[in-house]
RNA sequence: GGAUAGAUGGCCGAGUGGUCGAAGGCGCACGAUUGGAAAUCGUGUGUACCUCCAAAGGGUACCGUGAGUUCGAAUCUCACUCUAUCCGCCA
């Protein structure tokens, strides 16, 4: 959510950087619209609840005769004050609906563009693999090794399901413990939450009301099942006031994640790459209302998942998500994608958001700052590793003729010194 | 699933129909005292919104949420949510 005082004092800036992100600027307009009609009612309303106080008021002090008279004009100045009220609150309801759908404005360096074709490439880390022998893909590998059970999993959990096993179910684990080992060193508070959220936090996320059909919905408890992480992290301090000394506050959630992926058809269907339930551990900071300071953050999380990247031995590239690709929350947002052989292209592994106040507004995440003043939180979120796609690049990129995955040094210590797995291995 | 208790400001906690935005305490800020500090004393200290904006002033709302009774609700009524404890069940 944005500011409604700024959108008023900046709204040619608003409109301009909003269109950016394809947001109609006759939206502004008609928000702006909404909020002076608001505005102009309350102030109404307000002056007929300052005149009904008053006439409460004086009737303790007031005779007998007086009362009777006090209390019809005070009756009548509630009825009218009721309509107002009704009135305001239908205002209300569509100005606070049109503030939810309004997009954060996007950063100047971000790139323009309408689509992911838009997207710069930063700069790209480690050397492509190139193989004297004929490469499995992944799913070959899991078969040959026998690390799955995809044909049988579908016929219990439907389609873009995975069950893995033995080394590979073994690898999964162990790559999200070294990730959450390096998130605890760069000082990350690790915490494994729930996948089941109320609809609020959802809105508070800035997930609702954009992307309903993404999301897995419970009637019978009417609860969704969660995304990703971010979203349980994101209202955990929700309403909270938070000192300026309380920040910042950095977690590394490790939760299941689920999405419908209802605007997929098609896509991905085979193998690991894109299911219906994942594990993610996600980082996920609140810190100060401070471009500066946020920015500086988003570099910080950018890096740690480069470092994880390279720990894996992936290549990988940076990318710089333009205007038209980026999510409604975002203010900046670098995606990084490793190399998958058998696709012959990069696939997205972490995206990394510096969402500014904007989602700190919706949820009501504030801190009293030093000089006493009251202020939102930025928030930011990235992937810390999300399995099983992850192991999609990983297997593909290590495995050797002879049908076993090489195991970088620095994952050695979470697989018992293991230096290969697969069938073959010794 | 059954039973009981509860939800008040940054925190603790009083308040059961009328200047209650709310006593008292803690915390915090400033000042006095001190060579400096602790202790002590004094003063101040909620949030959001409206009033075109800023300052000043004025006003409205907020005591878990939503309805209701009343001229008037933190206080009365109803529904809901959440929390704690006990019993049952359970990975």
């Amino acid at each position: 959510m944005l500011d409604i005082k700024f959108i008023a004092d900046n709204t040619d800036w608003v409109k301009q950087s909003l269109a950016r992100k394809g947001f109609p600027a006759e939206k502004v307009d008609e928000l702006l619209k909404t909020y002076y009609e608001m505005n102009k009612l309350k102030t109404s309303s307000q002056a007929l609840a300052e005149e009904k106080n008053k006439l409460s008021n004086s009737i303790k002090s007031a005779s007998s005769e007086e009362r009777t008279a006090i209390i019809a004009k005070s009756k009548a100045v509630g009825e009218e004050f009721k309509t107002q009220q009704e009135n305001l609150a239908k205002l209300e309801n569509e100005f606070n609906d049109m503030m939810l759908r309004m997009p954060n404005y996007p950063s100047e360096e971000s790139p323009d563009g309408p689509d992911d074709s838009a997207n710069v490439v930063r700069r790209k880390v480690g050397e492509i693999p190139h193989f004297d022998f004929q490469p499995k893909d992944h799913v070959e590998l899991m078969e040959f090794n026998d690390w799955s059970e995809m044909e049988r999993i579908a016929k219990v959990s439907g389609s873009r399901t995975y069950a893995i096993k033995n080394d590979l179910a073994q690898l999964e684990l162990a790559i999200h413990m070294l990730v959450m080992d390096k998130l605890r060193f760069h000082g990350f508070t690790l915490i494994t939450v729930p996948a089941i959220s109320k609809e609020k936090p959802l809105y508070n996320q800035g997930y609702l009301p954009f992307a309903k059909d993404e999301i897995y919905y419970m009637p019978a408890d009417d609860l969704y099942l969660s995304g990703t992480a971010e979203l349980i992290l994101n209202s955990l301090r929700a309403d909270e006031m938070m000192t300026e000394a309380d920040l910042p506050v950095l977690y590394a959630g490790f939760s299941p994640c689920f999405r419908r992926e209802a605007g997929a058809a098609g896509k991905d269907t085979r193998g690991l790459v894109r299911v219906h339930q994942f594990f993610k551990t996600e980082q996920f900071v609140i810190c100060k209302n401070d471009i500066a300071e946020s920015e500086k953050w988003h570099q910080t999380l950018l890096q740690i998942s480069e470092e994880v990247l390279q720990d894996l031995e992936l290549p990988y590239q940076v990318l710089e998500v333009c205007t038209g690709d980026m999510g409604a929350p975002k203010y900046r947002q670098y995606d990084l994608e490793a190399w998958v052989p058998s696709q012959n292209c990069y696939r997205e592994t972490h995206s990394c958001s510096n969402i500014t106040d904007w989602q700190a507004r919706r949820t009501n995440l504030r801190y009293r700052a030093n000089d006493g003043k009251v202020k939102f939180c930025h928030t930011l979120n990235n992937t810390g590793i999300a399995t099983p796609r992850a192991l999609v690049p990983f297997i593909e990129n290590h495995q050797q003729a002879d049908g076993t995955v090489r195991i970088p040094v620095k994952l050695q210590p979470y697989l018992g010194g293991k230096k290969y797995i697969g069938k073959n291995a010794k």
